[in-house]
DNA sequence: ACCTTTGTTGAACGTTCGCTAAACAAAGGG
DNA sequence: CCCTTTGTTTAGCGAACGTTCAACAAAGGT
């Protein structure tokens, strides 16, 4: 699962795969069924052990709610993420991402998964913008599935820049900025009805 | 340069590239010495070709100036782009964010093309909020090499959802309303001081 | 016309690829 | 214990890869 998210899927070989995972080809093969196979399981493993766990961390459990959406895009580019992130080398940035522009090369499963990864994540800032609204942290009418949409979008852009090796500085410079507006804009354009 | 943008590049073959080119194996080596260097050429035919125009046509040209970010974003995903985007089949997206992911395993050179790449548009868009200030479209204290940042993140992100097949409907949606919330930010920011 | 330089072609090289199947090992059941 | 089933290993297959180079063609100069 690391090795594709460094390398992609093109560039990951059965070789490569087999060595990371201390399997043989032919166990993979065994298992998985082909190299596109091995791939969709991947994407499955990573949205239920990475990304599932950072939208629960970051904006299913953090307090405040809007705190969360911060640090959730703040950890993509610190170095306190998930243990990929850890590992030296440059930042792997997101598995999600770095398939979606591959994607249409790739069969259905794989498309699927990363289609369910993105959905997860915007799932989750919906989620975490109702909290937020019940809190009183943001206008009682803002659209919150809306706001998640463009958040998500917000979020891609961030982690191909994060991927491309974009300074930490102009990154936090970023999100410090550009996540609070489009969450205001909630409040702002209902304000000035 | 239009099979690069999209299969990528390690998906994409010497034979591929013959084929497209209408030249030998032979004669590409001759001219870029390998397929890094051809890669790298095409980055930079890219730029040239397809980004400056667009940030030309869009950025620098359009009125009013604010107007002309929107088609920016629009003309992204819709039919209306640069030759590539009108053929048939998946939307190709920018090459630029397509190498972004895989840059890091490719030579400084092709990294060095995406850099310059995304510097246009960053450029870019600073440069038309500049005209925007002018033109007293915006706050005139509004920082505008932030707002660049802002909306080549939110760029590169619909470029993802873009290149992954989400809705029209759903990206116009996002480019309506963040794009607008970034470059209000500015005013927002300003106006509650 | 002939020679030199430049550019192109096309076959083939060594390497790597995804994948397979026979041989082997481990686990389970009677 | 023996047999069957399941899982793993390993060598090797055919195909594809990036690249090279001898042969050929085209262009330029005398």
């Amino acid at each position: 699962m690391a090795v594709f998210r460094r390398r992609g899927f093109a560039r990951t070989s059965i070789r490569d795969l087999a060595e990371a995972t201390g399997l043989h080809p032919g166990s993979l093969y065994q298992a998985y069924g082909s190299k596109e196979g091995l791939f969709a399981a991947a994407v499955t493993t990573y949205n239920e052990l990475v990304v599932e766990h950072r939208v629960r961390t970051h904006l299913d459990e953090a307090e405040p709610p809007l705190r969360g959406i911060d640090t959730f895009f703040a950890s993509t580019f610190d170095d306190d993420g998930d243990d990929d992130s850890a590992a030296d080398g440059p930042n792997p940035g997101c598995l999600l991402t770095n398939t979606a522009v591959e994607a249409h090369l790739l069969p259905g499963t794989s498309r699927d998964g990363v289609a369910a990864g993105l959905n997860l994540i915007e799932q989750g800032f919906q989620r975490v913008l109702e909290r937020a609204r019940q809190a009183g942290q943001i206008n009682p009418t803002a659209a919150t599935d809306q706001l998640a949409a463009q958040l998500l979008a917000l979020y891609q852009g961030v982690l191909v820049l994060v991927r491309f090796g974009a300074p930490t500085t102009k990154l936090a410079a970023i999100v410090a900025h550009a996540v609070p507006a489009i969450i205001a804009s909630g409040h702002h354009a209902e304000g000035s009805t």
